[in-house]
DNA sequence: ATGCATGAGGG
DNA sequence: CCTCATGCATA
């Protein structure tokens, strides 16, 4: 519905800001917010894409004969989508009854003016702050490790996504739901929680401290600890949530644990799966105490799904772009994409992915 | 641990 | 198309 966001100090010729959910809380956090962004923006003059394409480009180029001296004699396109066009198995038609009332509150989406990137000439390019993709929270290497390597991976279709619980989130995200307010309570909260935040009904209660990041993040490392103390993997703990039989949930990735351990998920995603692993994590302590019941690990493995590699060189790029302009029009995307002897369909994907990845980062940033 | 991808739901 | 939550494939 509505948001309740009035901070954010945007520029004018600001493009598009996507801000909205987690408004939760801190006013002062603004400064720390801005500084961690990119900044676009800046001289408007200049004449078309081209050329922004162009000097982009060339920047990039730049950056990478500076740094290594190493120029690419034609595209390292490594890309082997085999995939795109026979999609194998179009059985997957999942028939998923989602019943949500999703609210979605966002204003803009394809709020291109004119052409931004055409007004755009070389010195935002020199003040483009390419923003490092760090993300790599989880020092677990440990559990993570194990996990990465075996993946005795439960999840046995193709095609067909078991999305377990994969819409309950989408309930809880789009922001402010008169229950999931922010968190930042007085109270306790902290390092020791007390109850799995069940109420006596058994109902999830979703209050002030589920939402708290402090209070998450150190959920999460406890998590960690414990699930490694359990000598299970977090391929193991994704598959094992299915056995809780909590309904809408099912199983997850060993991405998707790996993620929340390290708090590389969104906001909204962590305080929705931090009741679910917090249920799993008493089970399986309880369970150990006495006998290690069944391990149900069938598998029947096909699809090969080929992963596409953007080179280097095409990455610098399309990080320049995206500092100037990280929604792109699709005329643009299709322009970038030819530059870069890419589908276009890939670039697209990748400003999609970028996107929610500046999203997390400017979150975390800002607590 | 992460990069690229799919899909639901919403416009 | 986008945003989000997730996942497969991989480095």
């Amino acid at each position: 519905m509505m948001s309740m966001n009035s901070k954010q100090p945007h520029f004018a010729m600001h493009p598009s800001l996507p801000e909205h959910k987690y408004t939760t809380l801190h006013s002062s956090s603004e400064a720390i917010r801005r500084a961690c962004l990119q900044t676009p923006q800046s001289n408007i003059f200049a004449s078309l894409d081209e050329t922004l394409l162009a000097r982009a480009e060339a920047l990039a180029a730049v950056d990478i004969a500076v740094s290594q001296g190493k120029t690419h004699p034609f595209k390292p396109d490594a890309t082997y989508h085999t995939m795109s066009t026979v999609p194998c198995s179009s059985t997957s038609t999942v028939p998923l009854a989602h019943h949500h009332h999703h609210h979605h509150h966002h204003h803009h989406q394809n709020l291109e003016p004119p052409d931004i990137m055409d007004h755009i000439s070389s010195p935002s390019l020199s003040l483009m702050s390419s923003a490092h993709d760090v993300a790599g929270g989880g020092g677990g290497g440990g559990g993570g490790g194990g996990g990465g390597g075996l993946i005795s991976t439960s999840s046995a279709h193709p095609h067909s996504h078991m999305h377990g619980l994969g819409h309950l989130s989408h309930q809880a995200m789009s922001m402010n739901s008169p229950l999931t307010h922010h968190g930042l309570l007085p109270g306790h909260h902290g390092g020791g929680q007390g109850g799995p935040g069940l109420t006596n009904n058994g109902l999830p209660s979703i209050n002030d401290s589920d939402t708290d990041p402090r209070e998450l993040e150190a959920f999460a490392e406890r998590f960690k600890q414990r699930r490694i103390k359990l000598g299970v993997t977090q391929a193991d703990v994704g598959s094992a949530l299915a056995n809780l039989k909590i309904p809408g949930v099912g199983s997850l990735s060993q991405s998707t644990i790996c993620r929340f351990e390290s708090l590389t998920l969104s906001h909204n995603n962590m305080i929705a799966l931090k009741p679910i692993l917090q249920a799993w994590l008493e089970e399986a302590e309880g369970a150990q105490r006495e006998k290690m019941s069944k391990p149900d690990i069938f598998n029947g493995g096909e699809k090969k799904r080929k992963r596409t590699s953007i080179a280097a060189p095409e990455k610098r790029s399309l990080e320049a772009y995206f500092a100037v302009q990280p929604r792109p029009s699709s005329e643009k995307i299709a322009a970038i994409a030819e530059k870069l002897d890419l589908k276009k369909n890939v670039v697209r994907v990748w400003f999609c992915n970028q996107r929610q990845k500046q999203k997390r980062l400017k979150f975390s940033a800002a607590h």
